[in-house]
DNA sequence: GACGTTAGTTCAACTTGTGAACCTATAGTT
DNA sequence: AACTATAGGTTCACAAGTTGAACTAACGTC
């Protein structure tokens, strides 16, 4: 059973400002007088939680309303320069920083290319405090001004009082990043799989806005899922909820890169759908690669779209959500041409009470949404604890 | 994002006491002093509590311990004897009315038997009102001493401004079980599905206690699961997560009588490995027919091991949770006989982390615990709310 | 300029958890 | 039997929180 914690009249505060702050930021700009219906607190509290935010500087006036014959109301809003999150996307490819205001409009971006085989973690840490400085000189914000740093990264993250990354590909077993981001940095430091934090930018930025049974599958060379229950992320004992591309579909299927045999995403990521079409192995344009084969209106695509239905429909089955959004760079080329054709898939393979319950949508961010949802890790704690900004140095 | 209500000073009351409240439940007897310790309140506010809640009868003092060379702790645990609650089975060949103390102890129980395809809603109806009306006079408990009455139906369970239940079994299309039981008794009355109420008698009282991430697994002849996340029952959009049977793991697999093919109920439910096996389909006790299948140590049995191995193993992967629990009459006599094969095929199609994240064991309460999870949802919002017992005739 | 209307603030009242001081009940010691 | 040490439990002033009611502020209209 879920052991509340202790809870005492500063816990109160602390909530309510907290869903105060949620409130402007989403449903903002608003009038004292309109949040007192949004949040359910009473004109007193409002008025002087706003009077505390204000003196902040968290929020900030935007402007005036006529009412009718009466008193102007008076906006507010989250001030978006309040302070400033930085977003990390730890690639096969590359590494990339993202520097965003509390609106996430980004301000700076740098990319730094990997060499295929060359993760070493002192190497990717480097890269990392490196982007840190340099958006922070590009986009001309004092490190003072940054709430912290997500960082999304392959593999799992067992978290714990030392984050460990566990990513096969890339050589990494058990790597201390966050420590190792702790050595470099005074920022606060978030850290999570790559895949979550995409879902966590669909989620509150994109297609999956608004819902509390959410699941954001992702389908590149590799496939994942976010599994969203109760407007939370999903995250089971260890922090690996959502291994979605190992689900087995087939006692004794294809040969995965896992290892394993049958996985969906032996037949479904981008590598088993081009490998089962038959496109040579030393193809290095995928993307150009699987255009061609979604042209070619093979059986292969026939094939693919049965199966991702079929996976879509345990997911229905299994979890009940109110909506699935699929993303990731082949989840979004393949569901562009072919989303009524696995809706129907899935239908057919779900019960229909749930299927019903459900919507299949494309995501919204695009395929490179990694550095904004780990972004959006800092953001959600800043929004939660509503913390003014303190000097980093002991955290 | 999930957005929590509006609090105020008295919330951190209610969140308290009842926090108390289940700590004693769950961990009691207990001193006072105790309490300070495993709830993290202060010993002035355990002591303002404990003596409302000794006010209301709620708690009792259960004897003293030495302490040596000072005062004697006095030892507080819940009153059994507060308070009952009832559970209600309906099953496809019974409907089963128990009596609990607040400790679950039965103290009367009746069963009517329910001829096949007799299951009109009014019959069963009914039934339970005049179950419910046997065990309070065998068990002479007043209908004042009564929290509420838990209900455990087949098929999904829509919650909203009234209860609808929809069983195909049954020829239940949107039946208003609720509303018909509000009009027959003034008490509080929870209903869920069969399959969620027996999990949660698990999770509460059985293999499952303490577990935060856990899924139930129940085979019979259906085939269900209730997914824990976070300590809490995960329901889904419509309150029908946990629909596991109907996993697809083969693409153009069995039959099942669902409609749809290559359902795990197919191939691991009770019906689906009888006929797998050959059994005459005219048998009648299914459980001695099991048995024979399991001694003869027939191919269909390895068969069976590997496709519950699979479908574990996706839950694994999927949900990553710390426990999953076997149950149901026949997931019991299998796991009995094959607990070490199924934990080797499970590992065998899961990844390394959350595997090992994982423990498999099987349930404890026998197959008859649907009436103890039923009760369990009076018990459960008992133990949240702590409201003092009142006149049931509002609500 | 008076008035009505709507927005926002202030304040006394009430609720809650806490630390410090205090009371209570036992065993051991004189 | 009286005293002391020890540990359990209670009481109370205080800080912090939300709220309704009274109050102030800022506008349009007549």
């Amino acid at each position: 059973m879920a052991r509340p914690e202790r809870k005492t009249v500063r816990d109160v505060r602390k909530g309510n400002r907290g869903m105060l702050l949620r409130t402007l930021y989403f449903d903002g700009p608003a009038s004292r007088h309109e949040l007192t219906g949004l949040t359910g607190l009473s004109a007193a509290t409002i008025s002087t939680m706003t009077g505390d935010l204000l003196a902040d500087n968290i929020i900030v006036e935007a402007g005036q309303v006529d009412s009718d014959g009466g008193r102007p109301r008076v906006l507010l809003r989250v001030n978006p320069g309040y302070g400033h999150v930085i977003g990390v996307d730890v690639a096969e490819t590359h590494v990339r920083v993202e520097l965003f205001d509390l609106e996430m409009n980004e301000k700076a971006r740098v990319d730094y290319s990997l060499r295929p085989s060359h993760h070493e973690i002192e190497l990717v840490a480097r890269r990392i405090l490196a982007g840190i400085d340099v958006v922070l000189a590009d986009g001309r914000v004092p490190a003072e001004q940054v709430l912290g740093v997500g960082i999304g990264v392959p593999g799992i993250v067992e978290r714990g009082p030392d984050t460990l990354i566990h990513a096969k590909t890339f050589g990494w077993d058990g790597v201390p990043l966050g420590a190792m981001m702790r050595a470099g940095t005074s920022l606060p430091v978030f850290i999570d799989n790559g895949a979550k934090t995409m879902g966590q930018a669909e989620l509150w930025f994109g297609a999956g806005r608004g819902a509390e049974h959410a699941v954001i599958v992702l389908i590149g060379s590799g496939v994942g899922a976010t599994v969203v229950a109760g407007g939370v992320v999903m995250r089971g004992a260890s922090n690996s909820a959502g291994e979605w591309g190992h689900t087995k579909i087939a006692l004794d299927g294809r040969q995965c890169r896992c290892g394993g045999r049958g996985c969906l995403e032996a037949y479904i990521g981008a590598e088993g759908i081009l490998e089962r079409a038959g496109v040579p192995t030393g193809t290095t344009d995928w993307q150009a690669a699987l255009g061609r084969v979604l042209e070619s209106r093979s059986p292969v695509i026939e094939e693919t779209v049965a199966y991702l239905g079929m996976g879509l429909a345990n997911l229905i089955n299994l979890l009940n959500p109110e909506r699935i959004l699929i993303g990731g760079w082949a989840g979004l080329m393949i569901g562009r041409d072919l989303l009524p054709g696995i809706r129907e898939a899935a239908c057919a393979h779900s019960l229909a009470q749930p299927y019903n319950a459900t919507s299949i949508v494309l995501g919204e961010l695009g395929p490179d949404a990694v550095a904004l949802g780990a972004a959006t890790l800092v953001l959600e704690e800043f929004l939660n604890t509503s913390a003014p900004l303190r000097l980093h140095a002991a955290s």
